[in-house]
DNA sequence: CGCAAAGTTGCAGAGTGTGCAAGTATTGGT
DNA sequence: ACCAATACTTGCACACTCTGCAACTTTGCG
């Protein structure tokens, strides 16, 4: 699992990892075996073998917990992409984006199979996933405005403008991505699908693509 | 109050309408006066002087009860304009479809400033507010796609495919709505503004456009 | 080793929300 | 005017989520 960007942990996160994805796992299981509500945080922290205070250390609610949100790696994800500076198709850098943000927040990331089955049986968590990163939304509009900047037909706007501009793309391209999310959480679990968590952004592009091309 | 369509109301009807504004403004003031934290739900029922339990027979949450969300009346909203067959600008017809739920659900109602207010001062309430209607997400789609049907250019196609491509209509509608709202809410309390809770609407249509024109 | 920083845990407590059963008010029919 | 069905309110007990705090254990590092 170690590679050039996560050069030899030491213990401590290596434990801190380790606790993480023992809890989400718990979590996501038990979602499955009895259901949201019925998933108590005693039940979990009982077979991720942690107390009740330490899931609290490590998730802020349970609906986080279940899709085993990491939010230190999405404040790296946005730190890294916001010196980028992209070139090509506009609107595949913003999808671009926003895969970055949703697979650094981990339900993309290791258990995938596993949370599409969550994300099916509780559609409410889809939701929930797409309000996490609309909380985002400033910092996201921000780095968009700033590409619109380098970009002809923008740059003799004001920055206000540019910057609701920014807020209105991201926004029509989220809803796009949590439209074809949904179709992949209820999708059965083929084997082309599972394997490529990529699958609903690429499809989420054609989608908007072709219902802009009717107006 | 009453007009033509709230044709004599008993008394029990009456003093329902009359004990759930009573909640919500309890509920918007003291989020106002003391943060949304601290407006425990013991504090709103004392000020709007009903039990805690009757409270939760009103609102199955705090945050509806600031809002004061009104989900019969939606329901209503939503069971009318199923049967209505629109003519004229496709997006315009969504953008009202959109608006006519969120007049219904209240917030736009009856004491606008009030809302206004709140949502400027607590912009997750925003969001709760657009979660509220993409919960809805499904009967709206069947409903556009509805309209769909009778379109040119969409006649040819599947249920299923319209289906998805209402989906994607409203998506970016309502994110564009969402927007100018947090526009409006965070807006200076100007006459031209408050007067008038269509505006953002309004906004948010020239808003889209714009991007729309761009791609 | 030994100290500082990070992490874990139990406990006490505030707050939200639900089910139930008993009591009270409204309605509509006679 | 009366009665029975119905709707609404309320108190109570209870389950659950989440937080602050203080004691304790583990890890990192000179």
């Amino acid at each position: 699992m170690s590679n050039a960007f996560t050069p030899a942990l030491g213990l401590r996160q290596r434990k801190r990892a380790q606790t993480a994805d023992a809890i989400h796992l718990a979590a996501a299981e038990l979602a499955l075996e009895r259901g949201l509500e019925n998933a108590t945080i005693e039940a979990i922290t009982e077979r991720a073998d942690v107390s009740t205070r330490t899931f609290f250390n490590y998730f802020p609610t349970k609906e986080d917990a279940v899709l085993g949100i990491d939010e230190v790696a999405v404040a790296a994800e946005l730190d890294r992409v916001a010196l980028t500076n992209p070139e090509g198709d506009p609107l595949r850098q913003v999808f671009d984006l926003i895969y970055g943000v949703f697979d650094a927040s981990g339900g993309a990331k290791t258990h995938t199979e596993l949370t599409r089955q969550v994300m099916q049986r509780f559609p409410q968590l889809v939701t929930r996933q797409m309000v996490r990163v609309a909380e985002l939304e400033d910092i996201m509009s921000r780095i968009i405005a700033g590409w619109l900047e380098s970009h002809e037909g923008f740059a003799s706007e004001t920055d206000d403008e540019r910057l609701e501009e920014a807020r209105v793309i991201l926004g029509l391209c989220l809803s796009t991505v949590r439209v074809s999310m949904k179709n992949w959480a209820s999708s059965t679990a083929s084997a082309a699908d599972a394997g490529d968590p990529r699958k609903p952004y690429e499809r989420a592009i054609g989608m908007l693509r072709k219902v802009l091309d009717r107006f």
